[in-house]
DNA sequence: CTGCGGCTATGAGGGCGGCTCATGGATCCG
DNA sequence: CGGATCCATGAGCCGCCCTCATAGCCGCAG
């Protein structure tokens, strides 16, 4: 029967403990004192009846206890600046405020500069934020479920799976292409260039079925950085066509037929999120863009 | 530049101005002073920079803005509790705490007993609250969508549109039948029973169908009372089947053909509340016992 | 018109929670 | 062993929020 209150700055202290790895740093990023944290954790703890943190020589480590109160209270914490940017502004149809995005490097370069370009026309007052985040591990999904940012950018696949308390749809399929050096003779006996990202789920079964494998593999950084090799005449890759949009003129794409693999890419929000105005602005850009994917493609997520 | 702080407090006393209609009574409410209320108010609001209630004799009533800031807060204070709830147990599975439920009467009384008593054996921890809820004007999907409630059981019907932040999902799709006092000879000839909630728009395109039309109509107050006028001889009446469960032996139920009229019970909930592991055990169960439905009727509400 | 009974507004004062300051204790490192 | 770098803890102070008491406003009844 005992109602707790953790106020907003409880929850800030929390967030920064978590994010900056130690009682004295979140002090600091805080502006406050290492003693305030040190007892504002110790009486959140008390309230709770939980230990949050891991205290040692490292610093602080959230428990999984603390890591569920971290990421609840990231998002308490934007849904207490959303209640103030929507209880100022004063007609509905006016959208202000941040907005963080996460997306994976592909995407923040080639999809969504056009469609910010387009919702800060509408929306002067939006102020949209875009942070590069690796698709591997929890990436953009991760972000969002964390409280790091209000929607992501993510690609749909078996690998790695979208959590189920989140909300999205898919936007858009695109195709894989094969892309080799311009006028090159027999592309297929250059190595092949792979990066981390592309974990290769969505190719790996397409491989399976052709009558050839590539001489050798080299691993690279980024999508990026595979062009260029690529570019440069190193060798050939495979890759979405997010990743092909600008490829230079020294490269040559060719299309995989009917049987080529394809990723979907759509986006990711928390359900609190998704009823903002700022991001329900952001998601009607966002399809808009990618109208001229068949809608007939399944949302992979379901709306409970 | 200047970041507000909102205090759980702040938000509840003004959920409680709202809701109570003024400060002296929403003072009461929380245990605390008018006064204390008053100056609450008043440094909210001028954190704020806005008006959120216009005061007068009759009390306090939210202006738009205090609408909004009142919804949010609503929400916000719900995110705050399961923080706390999921912070403090210990595994997820463990599901616990309040879940407030708003139901017509017809689905109160008849679709949710069956429903909470396999959630109560399966969760034990968990303490659901029904609210019956008049399904007219904004109906259970408001009293969802102003945070009276975690979760509500509606008719979708187009006399009242779900409002477009809620989520939610058609559970079964029911027919209404004739109810005529048994053995009465000639029912046509009785007066036709309508109550207040029985917006009838379910109705009137298959009364417009039919080459007879009841010699007159009387109102009643609830469906109960008007099972009980049926069953009194009073008149007959056009009634779904969920009001019809459990009609006493004195009266007759004739199914109406294959044109019959239907309507559809579903559930409505907020987004952020879909993603609480006691809304999601609450929704698992209903669509077990919904079952018998086929589950080709299609959603009504996106996912977004 | 005047007193009464609803409201809310406002000022003064007190208690308590959260902050700072200073210090202590633990642990690793050279 | 001293120093560095963490967190813990106690004392004291300050500000916020609450209570109490009172004032102002309006409608209503006699």
């Amino acid at each position: 029967m005992s109602t707790v209150d953790l106020a907003p700055q409880e929850l800030r202290i929390l967030v920064a403990v978590a994010e900056e790895g130690g009682f004295s740093a979140a002090a600091v990023r805080l502006g406050t004192t290492q003693s305030a944290v040190s007892h504002a954790v110790r009486g959140i703890e008390r309230k709770l009846g939980v230990v949050l943190f891991e205290r040692g020589r490292f610093g602080a480590r959230p428990t999984p206890a603390g890591a569920r109160a971290v990421s609840h209270g990231r998002r308490v914490l934007r849904m207490l600046e959303v209640l103030v940017a929507e209880t100022r502004s004063g007609s509905p149809g006016e959208v202000a405020g941040p907005l963080r995005i996460a997306a994976f490097r592909s995407a923040a370069l080639h999809l969504l500069p056009p469609v910010l370009e387009r919702l800060a026309a509408r929306h002067p007052a939006l102020e949209p934020t875009v942070t590069v985040v690796r698709e591997v591990g929890p990436g953009t999904a991760g972000a969002v479920a964390e409280g790091r940012a209000d929607l992501g950018i993510a690609t749909f696949g078996t690998s790695t799976p979208v959590p189920p308390e989140l909300v999205g749809d898919v936007l858009l399929e695109e195709p894989y292409s094969l892309v080799h050096p311009a006028g090159h003779p027999d592309p297929r006996s250059l190595p092949l260039v792979d990066w981390m990202e592309n974990c290769s789920s969505y190719t790996r079964t397409w491989w399976a079925a052709q009558d050839w494998i590539p001489t050798a593999t080299v691993r690279a950084e980024d999508d990026g950085a595979v062009l260029s090799m690529v570019s440069s005449g190193l060798g050939m890759a495979i890759m979405p066509a997010l990743s092909l949009t600008g490829a230079p003129l020294s490269t040559e794409i060719t299309d995989l037929g009917p049987d080529r693999p394809t990723r979907r890419v759509g986006y990711v929000t928390t359900p609190e999120l998704a009823a903002t105005a700022a991001v329900r602005a952001l998601v009607r850009e966002l399809r808009a863009h990618a109208k001229p994917t068949p809608d007939s493609v399944k949302p992979q997520l379901r709306a409970v």
